[in-house]
DNA sequence: TTGAATACCAAGCGCTTGCTTGGTAGCGTT
DNA sequence: AACGCTACCAAGCAAGCGCTTGGTATTCAA
């Protein structure tokens, strides 16, 4: 049981198996791709430039040099460049999902649940537990419709741990959709300004802000 | 005083000045381009196909085609492509600027004047009062270091609005400018789920519901 | 030993892109 | 009548793009 005495974690996941057990036990199931692969290795180095500069100014040619290859080498991996920011998508939402369900499970409170999923979010957004997350909301609409659907579908689950979270903490509104809406939105921003270093907010208590306004005790 | 009696207003704008004088007003300061001008046009053809499809999925032959000229007479107006991306950004924040001064303006108590300001946000990042609005935040990482300083200047005072309506209203956190970061990301995301259409949430029942959430009573 | 599969290279095709250049038509001023 | 200004056209350039093609080295099972 080589990890498990990793003596990093990032605040979710203390109680609960690491990043890299989770990880490896999806590549066993088949669910995700192996990131020593040659196509894990492209589906990193994508994801990471797509977050950095955006899809369309993120030529297949930046892509195959990050990994040591040439442009062409990538289409026998990829059928097409929106082939490779969608399977990034799907790759994404598979991690985020199994990370997500972990860590409501670890939450004993429907508070302290919500408070998880608010977290959990939070650091899959800013890159410390899922790299690439942003790009699901920021690049959304450079995928077709038809690719939409397919991360839609592996999305439905992740946004069903949401629902039922916000149901059973005691939200004002008393609409689980609508704070589900305002609260993405709220976070996903925070993509755009938040820095975890200097002597500002850490993740953690962020957290613990958007929690009191979202679910005030 | 042609306009005057115009039938419709937005719901923000009701006892105010309509749109076309604000703008017209606003023209006549030479702050803002005259829409009928061949700039003017071309801006707001700009502003809808950015709006639309994004800036890196529109061509320069797409807004030539949209008022009617060539692709290459376009740079007898603008000197490049990302010009006119900041020209948009820049007539948008100051239209919406002027906007949002006369919204406070138009309100009483300091809960009304929050109602009022977020209110005026979600009109204008639905395009209904502000086309073009949206692409502030979508097309920010589109926007070079330079041009996204010179849209700044003119944001700030927009931002000052927010603020001090904010610090007015008792929200709860006591942090006028985090509160404001969690509401810009709640209410511009809104942009990609809100159908005003259908049996669904209004526009303005949307902005009472998130002033519940933000300023509960 | 052969054959199939995987992973990649080398070269470049066809197309689109933002942008340039040189010239012209119309209009108002002097 | 001559000038200058604005707005635009016609044509196309250079660069960059996603992607294709034909072939090669390596691996491994039969």
């Amino acid at each position: 049981m080589k990890g498990v005495s990793s003596v990093q974690r990032d605040a979710v996941g203390a109680g609960m198996v690491s990043p890299r057990q989770l990880m490896a036990s999806l590549v066993a199931e088949g669910v995700l791709t192996d990131p020593d692969s040659p196509r894990g290795r492209l589906l990193n180095a994508a994801a990471r430039l797509f977050e950095q500069k955006g899809f369309a100014r993120t030529t297949v040619r930046e892509i195959a040099a990050e990994v040591g290859i040439l442009s062409g080498s990538i289409f026998h991996h990829f059928a097409s460049k929106e082939d490779i920011l969608c399977s990034v998508m799907q790759e994404v939402t598979v991690y985020a999902r199994a990370r997500m369900a972990s860590a409501v499970a670890g939450a004993d409170s429907p508070r302290e649940r919500l408070r998880a999923c608010i977290l959990c979010e939070l650091e899959a957004i800013h890159g410390l537990a899922v790299p690439g997350f942003s790009i699901l909301v920021a690049e959304w609409r450079s995928l077709s419709a038809d690719s939409q659907r397919s991360v839609l579908r592996l999305r439905d689950e992740y946004e069903r741990i949401w629902l039922e979270t916000i149901g059973g903490a005691d939200c004002p509104g008393g609409d689980p959709a609508l704070t589900r809406r305002l609260l993405l939105g709220a976070l996903s921003h925070s993509h755009s300004w938040f820095k975890p270093k200097g002597r500002g907010l850490s993740l953690v208590e962020l957290a613990d802000r958007v929690l009191l306004i979202f679910a005030p005790q």
